[in-house]
RNA sequence: GGGCCGGUAGCUCAGCGGUAGAGCAUCGGACUUUUAAUCCGAGGGUCGAGGGUUCGAUUCCCUCCCGGCUCACCA
């Protein structure tokens, strides 16, 4: 036996060499084996969505002309006469192929036609005695071979790994999966005209930086050859759009790429989607019932209600959200675990927090502020419980360093997260504009740095110049664009909303 | 990185100390309105890799590779 030289494809020589063998055979018959172009009439969908209804009858009496393109997944042959399925990648609809309606070269081709291969197909439209509708073929186009065969067309491909390495797979054989990225296209331009229609710019900031800010994460780091420098690719765009709002632009937003040099999981891809929005003379309060009207408009948007089912819950996205003060929520799952009132004083010093984290057994780092403990015991007893949708609010400003203190309470930002599943959605603040502030923000996360904390924020001192020419009062937030879209679409797994999640790559055998 | 589970035909999966099975797919045959078409026949596997135990290993043991879930970190 030879062996076909494709990598990946050495055990399954046998259909290979068939599927080749049938290619030359075309070649014989004179027919080109790729084709330029195809004219169709109709999109297989379009046919579908136009003729889908119409009766038997009608279309007997007036004959509908048509030509259609597409992927052939399924062949039910009688010998002389023959059902495919043409697939177009939204919709399928039948062709019905007879030696005596056809050409004797086309029906040479059909002989020839492996499952996969791309047709071009000319005839009129009819009803079969089970009243499908069907394209009567008068003439077959071959357009392209498919040289290795497809996966099983009933349990299509389920090897979770193949899915997301070969996502082309993925996408030809489970209609599943093309639907979630149809519905992920949807959201992003639902989220587009919901910011649009209120006067918000889209706008693109540097993903390659040389500081990089907006977030307490690790980074990415590449070198520019040319300049011979290090560049960070971006933990997040906030930095760069607020300086937008420091040169007029009053509502910006950007949807683009973050990039976070930390652990994967079915929550977490290293590369994600992010929409950020800034708006001028407005704070956390406004962007609540902003987030509330974003995220209803866009479900409704994009999959047509605001009742959504997630890990066996059904979640409404109808405003009102919950709000939920962190301190409050942490105090209050804590005195149900310890059977006693935890107080608010007790989430103020490190001493007492320190404490009550150990008496939870909870485990936190030696130079753990009380803020910082205070978010660590939020996240162990109450984020996950979070599944209607609510806001958490003010946090600590200790695990805040980019927003505005409470005028009441300087150990408290104008902060808030949405949760909702469980997860982390949304984070929005009231932007701090006071630039000697931001710069005592930003020595001390130089001082955690220096401690060895390896997310701590940098220093920028063009941000603080760009504070020093003035932001006005503004509000911003973050909105994670994959997990909404795993929301929306039920997907329990951040690579299941993202075509080519990141994978570790294989070796060659 | 830790824990648990998995890797057998192109795909989906059984089998589990005695040299490997099914369905779909493929190949040959029959069939001119089928719907996972049907019927008859055939081919197809270094059972993830390497080592060990054994008369004999896909099966038991060890190591490694790959993956999934989960915990930790994070959005």
């Amino acid at each position: 036996m030879t062996h076909d030289d494709t990598p990946g494809t050495l055990h399954n020589t046998d259909q290979l060499l068939q599927r080749h063998e049938n290619l030359r055979a075309l070649a014989r018959l004179g027919v080109a084996l790729f084709p330029h172009r195809f004219d169709r009439t109709h999109t297989v969908a379009q046919l579908v969505h136009t003729y889908g209804e119409t009766p038997k009858a009608e279309l007997e009496r007036q004959p509908i002309q048509v030509a259609a393109s597409g992927r052939i997944l399924g062949i039910r042959s009688f010998g002389k006469a023959s059902f495919l399925v043409l697939s177009d990648g939204e919709a399928r609809i039948q062709i019905y192929v007879r030696q005596d309606s056809l050409p004797e070269l086309d029906f040479g081709i059909y002989k020839l036609l492996d499952l996969g291969d791309f047709v071009g197909v000319h005839g009129r439209l009819f009803r079969t005695k089970t009243n499908e509708l069907t394209i009567w073929a008068a003439r077959l186009e071959f357009l392209a071979k498919c040289l290795i065969p497809l996966p099983e067309k009933w349990h299509g491909l389920t090897d979770i790994e193949l899915r997301y390495r070969q996502r082309y797979l993925d996408l030809i054989v489970n209609p599943g999966s093309r639907k979630v990225f149809r519905t992920r296209s949807r959201i992003l331009a639902a989220i587009r005209q919901f910011l649009d229609a209120r006067g918000y710019l889209e706008v693109e900031t540097p993903m390659m930086q040389p500081i990089a800010g907006g977030a307490l994460a690790r980074p990415f780091v590449t070198h520019h050859n040319a300049l011979d420098i290090d560049l960070y690719l971006r933990v997040a765009p906030e930095l760069y759009l607020k300086r937008l709002t420091v040169g007029g632009l009053e509502r910006v937003y950007e949807i683009n790429r973050n990039f976070r040099n930390e652990g994967i999981s079915t929550e977490h891809n290293p590369e994600f989607t992010m929409l950020e929005f800034y708006q001028a003379y407005s704070d956390y309060r406004d962007l609540m019932t902003m987030t509330e009207e974003l995220i209803s408009d866009v479900s409704r948007a994009s999959i047509g209600t605001e009742q959504i089912a997630y890990h066996d819950h059904a979640i409404s996205l109808r405003p009102p959200y919950r709000r939920l003060a962190l301190r409050q929520a942490v105090r209050h799952a804590a005195s149900e675990r310890l059977g006693r009132e935890v107080g608010d004083g007790e989430l103020r010093s490190r001493e007492s927090a320190a404490a009550l984290a150990a008496r939870l057994g909870i485990e936190i780092g030696p130079d753990d502020g009380p803020g910082t403990i205070t978010t660590v015991l939020f996240e162990h007893l109450v984020e996950h419980s979070l599944v209607e949708p609510t806001f958490v609010y003010d946090f600590p400003t200790e695990v805040s360093p980019l927003s505005k203190q409470r005028d009441d309470d300087p150990d408290t930002v104008e902060r808030f997260e949405l949760f909702i599943g469980g997860m982390e959605i949304a984070n929005a603040f009231s932007e701090l504009n006071d630039p000697a502030e931001q710069r005592r923000r930003f020595e001390q996360q130089l001082r955690n740095r220096q401690r060895g904390d390896l997310e701590a924020h940098a220093m920028d001192e063009d941000y603080i110049r760009a504070l020093e020419y003035g932001l006005p009062p503004t509000g911003g937030e973050g909105v994670g664009i994959d997990r909404l879209v795993m929301l929306l679409t039920a997907s329990y797994s951040i690579r299941d909303v993202i075509l080519f999640p990141l994978l570790k790559p294989k070796r060659d055998p």
